[in-house]
DNA sequence: GTCTATAGGTTGATAGAC
DNA sequence: GTCTATCAACCTATAGAC
């Protein structure tokens, strides 16, 4: 499972073959059969596990908030839970993130309804920073949640972790939504 | 080509066959390599053209702003560019951001130094936005950039031509700059 | 310029031995 | 549980007729 999750965010949903992932997993081809049903059960497993996980990650943190936390605060603890899966510890997630827009039709409607809890949960923090005064209502929530979201999943394109942690690139962008950039981050 | 440009974008590198890419231009498959070497050849012309497009249109909106404007004003003008490129005019574009990183590496590399042209545009106008006073310097340049250009670049997953306009959305992201989300965007 | 035909390779999946 | 062997389908690319 861990050498598919790996083999599939290396190279995608076709290119990655099951040759390649048996051999990586020290089997033949043919073998992984006896564990899956067919590819597309295979990619299902990991993606699905892949959602959960960030949905965990953005839940961890969030939760680990004490009262005296605003919505901006939550929304940084997202940011910064969603981050920390996608970018560190495993990758289920970035398997999802590279394949949700190349998997068969019938593959992404089963996973769209599992996703769909994590992107409710932003929508309702975007919504509590609206009503708590954060977010002006001149803004379009739903505009600005993928706009946010987007740019949370394009990290594994460009993330290096030698480079900027990523506690601090969720700061930014929460220093982002309360300031403006011409405030210092902290 | 133009076409083949369509396919691209919604099958991404492996699944467009050739075989469609004919059919859907009224030919068999055979008849493409007359006009093109290989499947290699054909997209690395796609994806340069959509390269190229994204950054004329930055540099088209970008050139036609007065003096009176300031490196804020520069960055919403070019977001705009990118996003109505990417959005409304070609394919190319949109098939270049899906398949970026799914294209073997000799192509990647050929295109890599294209697009250094676009990232330095980019590059430049934040570092000015910096010197005019409008990001502060602990904010990591390099990281913010890459989040905007994601959000930017994330835009073809779930735009709607019938939503929100890709002026508003670039007024946003402008907006958001200047004075955090708390403000009205105009 | 486009066609037909086909070579040569790879893939997902199955069957049966052990 | 894993192996070997193999099938059928598909792909890129080429060759030669028109």
């Amino acid at each position: 499972m861990d050498v598919a999750a790996k083999v599939f965010r290396d190279r995608g949903y076709s290119d990655a073959s099951l040759k390649e992932i048996a051999e990586r997993a020290g089997m033949q081809a043919g073998s992984l059969y006896y564990h899956f049903d067919s590819k597309d059960d295979l990619v299902l497993t990991i993606m699905e596990r892949g959602i959960a996980g960030s949905r965990e990650g953005v839940e961890r943190y969030v939760d680990a908030l004490d009262d005296t936390a605003d919505a901006i605060d939550r929304l940084v603890a997202a940011f910064t839970g969603h981050l920390a899966y996608l970018l560190e510890e495993a990758d289920y997630a970035a398997a999802f993130i590279r394949m949700r827009q190349q998997v068969p039709p019938e593959i992404r409607a089963k996973l769209l309804r599992k996703q769909r809890g994590l992107i409710r949960i932003y929508a309702k923090m975007f919504e509590e920073a609206r009503d708590e005064g954060y977010i002006d209502p001149s803004h379009d929530l739903s505009a600005l949640r993928q706009l946010f979201i987007g740019a949370l999943n394009s990290t594994p394109e460009w993330f290096r972790p030698r480079g900027v942690p990523v506690t601090v690139l969720a700061e930014q962008l929460g220093s982002l939504m309360r300031h403006g950039l011409a405030h210092p981050v902290n």
